[in-house]
RNA sequence: GGAGAGAUGGCAGAGUGGUCGAUUGCGGCGGUCUUGAAAACCGUUGACCUGCAAGGGUCCGGGGGUUCGAAUCCCUCUCUCUCCGCCA
């Protein structure tokens, strides 16, 4: 959520740079400062209203003190309007307030000044490319294909169990997945992350500090007698761990990893985009969420882009960076870099990765605050990226190192999952 | 699931109708002392809204009510703890 202050101060410089994220702001920006107006003016009112009832209570409790019943039984019949007058405005007020909070978030995040225009991911900009992007051979064998051959993946399975989306991995692709859940989590700790294990599911109130609800609560499932939901990425409850706190200067940046599986709806999903791994309803995920100073955050950004190239280099995949476009980027980011990996059979690129930085679009709804040297308190910076999902990891691994002998798994893997290869045999 | 107790500032813990935004202790910060540190002593120490400021207003788990006046009384919801039951 915006802040009410920034929104007041750049007013046209908002709406133009929410116009690079395709969004029309004049209407609502009107709308909001007008009712902004009209919440301190009705402010104000209350605020007189209260302060002569205050008045009125303490002068009461004196003259009963000291024994002046006579008087102060006539200014309690005086009191009597101040109570209604401050009923009325106080209903007022809480209605403007909601008016104008109801519009507030549905603005979304300002872009930075450096994402490129555009309207659609074709618009993303390439910013680096790494790794041999070889054409499809005749004989590569989509992940799909060779999942069933070697007994790694059973979708039918997963099918009967929950559904399509779900898929049950087996013997050495679920040690594989653990594997890579592993790499990944040892690599975030000599990075310096703290390791944390958070709920898979979250309360409105979580869901909604971090900008999945309300706009986006079709994407999340929900449990209904329980009012809970489960979680579409870590990114939820960690972040939500500094909600309604205030935070020294001193101990940023807070620097968190956390495994989790994530949960997510897709409705509306379909074709080439959800065959095999490519997008499930239940995947694992190893996420990084940093709590920055707002002078580090754009550094902090570059290093998290740093740190995830550096896990798919060691995985020896082919990637490449993309700056997201003003019209490809989330409602919540400012920024945002998508990695994405070289699959060889199905010769397109695989989203494993994306690096935000929310800036204070979520600590204003988290109420995340640092205090500062001279003891002024500010909203924090919050980031977070992928490092990494797995599906489509486990994907471009199965279809980049097919070989005839099998699957080779990457050396940096090996003492993780225990084995070199895949095959028939091994 | 049943019974009971509770929710107050960073933490501990007073406060049961009237200048209470809240005694006190610890912690934090600043200072005195010290070569330095500790100890001791002195001072200071919540958030938010509004206003140029002075000031005003809100917040004692959330919501509602009683009252001139609520941290304090009533209703309700949520959560926590203890005991019993069940259970990975």
């Amino acid at each position: 959520m915006l802040q009410l202050n920034c929104i007041r101060e750049h007013r046209q410089e908002v709406i133009d740079r929410l116009a690079i994220k395709n969004f029309q702001g004049e209407q609502i920006i009107q709308n909001i400062v007008d009712l902004d107006d009209k919440r301190r003016e009705t402010q104000k009112q209350l605020d007189d209203i209260q302060a002569q009832g205050n008045q009125a209570a303490r002068e009461i409790g004196i003259l009963l003190k000291s024994g002046k019943k006579e008087e102060a039984g006539l200014l309690k019949e005086k009191t009597t309007r101040f109570k209604e007058q401050s009923k009325e405005l106080e209903i007022a007020f809480e209605s403007v307030k909601k008016e104008l909070d109801d519009l507030l978030v549905r603005v979304p995040n300002l872009p930075h000044a450096s994402v490129p225009p555009g309207k659609t991911s074709e618009d993303n900009l390439v910013v680096l490319q790494e790794g041999d992007i070889v054409p499809v051979a005749a004989t590569a064998v989509p992940h799909w294909d060779l999942a069933i051959k070697y007994d790694l993946i059973d979708f039918n399975t997963g099918n009967k169990i929950a559904g399509s989306g779900f898929p049950l991995y087996k013997g050495k692709g679920a040690r594989l997945q653990r594997a890579l859940i592993n790499f990944f989590l040892e690599e975030a700790l000599k990075a310096g992350y703290h390791e944390v294990q958070p709920p898979y599911v979250v309360n409105a109130a979580s869901a909604y500090a971090t900008g999945q609800l309300p706009d986006k609560d079709a994407q999340m499932y929900y449990a209904g007698l329980d009012d809970l939901y489960l979680i579409p990425t870590a990114e939820v409850p960690v972040t939500n761990i500094y909600r309604d706190m205030i935070l020294r200067s001193q101990d940023l940046p807070l620097k968190n990893v956390a495994y989790s599986a994530c949960f997510r709806r897709e409705a509306g999903s379909y074709g080439k985009d959800v065959r095999g791994l490519n997008r499930l309803h239940q995947f694992d995920k190893v996420e990084i969420v940093q709590i920055a100073h707002p002078d580090k955050s754009y550094e902090i950004l570059e290093l998290m882009r740093e740190y995830v190239s550096g896990l798919i280099r060691k995985l020896e995949l082919p990637f490449r960076v993309l700056k997201l476009c003003g019209g490809d980027l989330s409602f919540t980011s400012a920024l945002t870099y998508d990695m994405e990996v070289w699959s060889s059979a199905q010769g397109r690129w695989l989203e494993v990765s994306s690096i935000s930085n929310f800036e204070t679009f979520q600590s204003n709804r988290l109420k995340l605050r640092y205090k500062d040297g001279t003891g002024k308190t500010h909203l924090a910076h919050t980031l977070n990226g992928s490092a990494l999902a797995l599906p489509r990891i486990v994907a471009a691994l199965l279809e980049n190192f097919q070989t005839p002998e099998g699957i080779l798994i990457p050396k940096a893997l090996v003492p993780y999952t225990g084995f070199d290869r895949i095959g028939y045999n091994f």
